[in-house]
DNA sequence: CTAGCCGATGTTATCGGTAACAAGTTTGAC
DNA sequence: GTCAAACTTGTTACCGATAACATCGGCTAG
């Protein structure tokens, strides 16, 4: 029998008009301490949940924000999923609703914004057709607000370390990929080789473990003991690592690896891997937030025009020492 | 410009009321077919989508699903993000919208119904609190509607498999968990040998990689050259993999391993996994699909009596061959 | 002492749909 | 030929919340 109650039934039970509860909920300014005593206590009481339809049809709006998800459904990495867990609970706690689409049927039914993940620079094409408020997944080069991790403080912090564990060799295994993520992990990588008078040595794939894998196996005479591979993702860093074992290496005395993400892989890896881990939950939260400070901001538009205002939230990774790189049993 | 167009829109342009352009959507069968072509091309004309939020309020109902995630989130499988774009892919088809919900924030805000994943037996006590209909991922002893991939039937195809191959001992690997999936699992390996004569034999650990390799290592010496491990789960068979290899094995031709999901981790995998491949993405949305038709039959509780009809849709899994079994040249 | 203003609350109209009912038209039976 | 059932379309009210406007009382300034 438990029947929906309405701001209707609190003005009721607290004897003022709807108007006042509606009032305590979104101006509580205008409203005297005494009423809003009044009206706390009947909303506890009745256990009033505002309704998301109505709010969003009265604003002229539709409380739903679309996760643009750019990957292929097969590959999805449980990477996405994190970030998913981020924005929905943000969202849940802000009364907004989620649609998670892929870039097929991105276009059906209204919104009030886009998260767009995993763009790449042919998408974008398409992302400024969009005629609401855009937050990016990642950064890139059109000027598009957007939350990532530092990619090449990332970089830096794992090849720090291999250079403080002593590794002498320093390889670089990147993605083969023209996209800005790629760029500053790698730039990360050369800035600090560099400052450290170390020779630097870059190679690239797609990625994929096997791919790596197959690097190591096909190269095994170039290294010498006391190799370091800092991968620019925990998949090259997985194929690097069973690479190593197939050769016979020993890790982490003769060879360190670092990956890059902490998502899920670097657990399944064994020895479990040396990683920068991305706080990818609370980029999800963070990026929710900022789409809807957009909204509520009556930023209606996808307006990338470059004299605006562009904002950019860089999270700081997060060096995991675990059995791929020496003396984890510090940290 | 381009204001939001409504069904009075349409209306005006088909000169008709917006009651029968409702009429056209909702219940075609009412209308004539003269007016239903001017009504069909006012709408497409004037690019017409309803809006979700005013439907929602019209039928007191809220267009919003609620997908309960019942894992540690750091934990999160790729298998939920996928089973989560099969449930997105149906739901917004459907103009429903989706919140993703752990079991904390469960409870807040409305919705027309749940759908539950990994839902383990002491979840049950909260599950059944629930106003609204429930669908679950995942067999279960509730009588609880529910979707999953034939359990039974993956183990019988991968054991039948490794006895095919002619493997002479074939030991399950399972989950050490009180779940019907996993009694199912066991139960298809247990009858498939039993048929065949053979003797089983089972051995369970917690779900992780490291827990089977380890055991593997342990008691290598108990295993003799043409012996297959069936697994519970891709992870179970990852750490088998590692564990052979490490102990210098021959994969496949001395030992064989077949995993179970097909999800991800099978491909990380090195060799690739043979294994039980779940159709996941189809299985989210048939799942979306009988929430709704629940929802559109006016159920409206959560009512788990025994004598009511149970709703149970197995999909069948499917045998990947890979490399971790012999005579994958064929397939 | 009173006009005028301000701050606090209530009233009305509206968002975009849909159910329920009303009205108009056709059909069919006697 | 008449009347009622059946069918088609339009009208009204309402879902729950909010913005805009109306109202009321108290306070201040002249």
């Amino acid at each position: 029998m438990s029947q929906i109650v309405t701001l209707n039934d609190v003005a009721k039970s607290a004897n003022v008009s709807k108007m006042t509860v509606s009032r305590v909920i979104n101006h509580p300014e205008q409203v005297t301490d005494e009423l809003k005593q009044l009206v706390f206590k009947a909303m506890n009481e009745l256990d009033y949940h505002p309704n998301l339809a109505a709010k969003a049809l009265a604003a002229n709006a539709t409380r739903i924000i679309k996760l643009v998800i750019l990957e292929k459904v097969d590959t999805v990495e449980p990477y996405y999923a994190t970030l998913l867990m981020g924005v929905a609970q943000f969202l849940n706690a802000h009364q907004y609703a989620l649609q998670v689409v892929t870039q097929k049927n991105a276009d059906i039914g209204e919104c009030d914004g886009y998260i767009i993940t995993g763009a790449r620079n042919d998408d974008f094409t398409w992302i400024q057709e969009l005629r609401k408020p855009v937050i990016l997944y990642g950064e890139n080069r059109h000027h598009y607000d957007f939350v990532d991790s530092d990619n090449k403080y990332g970089t830096f912090l794992s090849t720090g370390a291999a250079i403080k564990d002593g590794y002498d060799q320093i390889i670089f295994l990147g993605i083969e990929l023209k996209e800005s993520f790629e760029y500053s992990r790698e730039r990360g990588y050369m800035d600090t080789m560099q400052k450290s008078g170390l020779q630097p040595q870059i190679i690239r794939f797609g990625n994929h473990s096997s791919e790596s894998q197959q690097y190591i196996e096909d190269h095994w005479h170039e290294f010498k003991p006391n190799t370091c591979f800092v991968c620019s993702s925990d998949r090259l860093a997985i194929g690097v690592e069973r690479g190593i074992q197939r050769m016979g290496g020993a890790i982490p005395e003769d060879f360190g690896i670092t990956g890059f993400d902490g998502v899920f892989l670097d657990q399944i890896a064994e020895p479990k891997l040396t990683t920068v881990k991305q706080p990818v939950m609370a980029m999800g939260s963070k990026i929710a937030e900022l789409l809807m400070q957009k909204i509520n901001h009556g930023v209606t538009t996808n307006d990338q025009s470059p004299e605006r205002d562009r904002t950019e939230v860089m999270f700081s990774p997060e060096l995991i020492r675990r059995n791929t790189t020496r003396n984890y049993h510090l940290n």
